[in-house]
DNA sequence: TCCGTAAATTGACCATGGTCACTTTTATAG
DNA sequence: CTATAAAAGTGACCATGGTCAATTTACGGA
């Protein structure tokens, strides 16, 4: 038998009512129960259509990080690190406002453990996708492959924005450390 | 009143109790209600004694890593990259062996939210300080501080687990891949 | 030795995510 | 228009981490 409209009408109450609540409550606060409430439907309905309540979550950040994707590809080739950081920053704001939101993103980076991969972990390759085609398009440097440059700019990222929440490194933005980590790792060199 | 015995007791039966089961089931399936029964002490207890069972990880994991980093405090500064991951990998084998492992890694890496810092987060900050050391120490670039080139390690290091775990990135291994980054992270390289 | 106070411990209780045998709904064959 | 099988939904129930008012234990002073 095919999906029913049934199914995806509940699984879109589903997530109307999860983002509601999110909307002024924050992440953190969002509970199952109060969920189906609001959806009108049963607690088990719930773990029918969302495997648990991370792969909710999963959905709506990785939703959102989807969405400032979406912005970031329309954009020209940046022409600098300051260039990138302009694009990436929106993105990173929404990655900090909780340090909730922040745990279930490096949970889900890294791609689901057995089953097909996620939405975040979807985020994460899409990324990589587009900083590497503008990577291979700008003053950066050529001695190594676009991909992998791509890869190091994800690793700092998850740095910076880690660190962003630690007590003991402080008293520095989450732009000026990128700043110096995209610098070094990104620009030319000379020998020596 | 100062601590009694009694405590230090108790926490050492609690932990005793937490690493035996451990040593057998890993360490997902740990259970606060089987520890405390192993331990002889009731459920309270366990959390006057640590926060949460996320303390409890912190605890034993975080002393696990400091036992590494024992032994790499007692080498000779690594000579090239291949002689880092040398150092390096008994760890990298010890964070990967759960998912589950490395997930309380993840969280905790970035120290306490609020409160003191946690013995994982220490053990990031010595594996800094001993990084950059050696960095400073052997034939790597000079063009940027020892100190920011060990932050750079320790990102490529979390991505290189990260991605480990990722269904999408299979068919390389761990130490292939951190040696494709250091060796672009931490060379020197022509100018270009 | 006894008392008072602070520290340590207790376990019934709660919060919340997750399960599953059963019921209801829907689509389709005859 | 039924019969029926698959899909969707239900809610009582379970698992497990965490709380807290009450109790017990240990220490220091009189």
């Amino acid at each position: 038998m095919a999906v029913q409209t049934r199914t995806l009408k509940t699984r879109a109450k589903l997530i109307e009512a999860a983002q509601n609540r999110i909307k002024d409550s924050g992440y953190e606060a969002l509970r199952v129960e109060d969920v189906v409430k609001d959806a009108g439907v049963a607690k088990g309905t719930f773990f029918a259509h969302f495997k648990d309540k991370d792969a909710l979550m999963d959905h709506l950040i990785g939703g959102e990080i989807h969405a400032f994707l979406d912005e970031v590809e329309l954009m020209e080739p940046p022409k600098s690190v300051d260039e990138i950081l302009d694009a990436l920053m929106p993105s990173f704001e929404f990655m900090t406002q909780e340090r909730f939101v922040f745990d279930v993103i490096l949970r889900h980076s890294g791609a689901a453990q057995n089953s097909e991969i996620g939405a975040i972990a979807q985020t994460f390759i899409r990324h990589g996708t587009v900083m590497a085609h503008w990577l291979a398009h700008g003053p950066f440097r050529k001695d190594i492959d676009p991909a992998l440059m791509a890869d190091g700019v994800g690793a700092f990222q998850i740095q910076a924005l880690a660190l962003h929440f630690c007590t003991a490194h402080n008293g520095i933005s989450i732009r000026d450390r990128m700043e110096t980590y995209l610098n070094a790792w990104l620009l030319p060199k000379p020998s020596g």
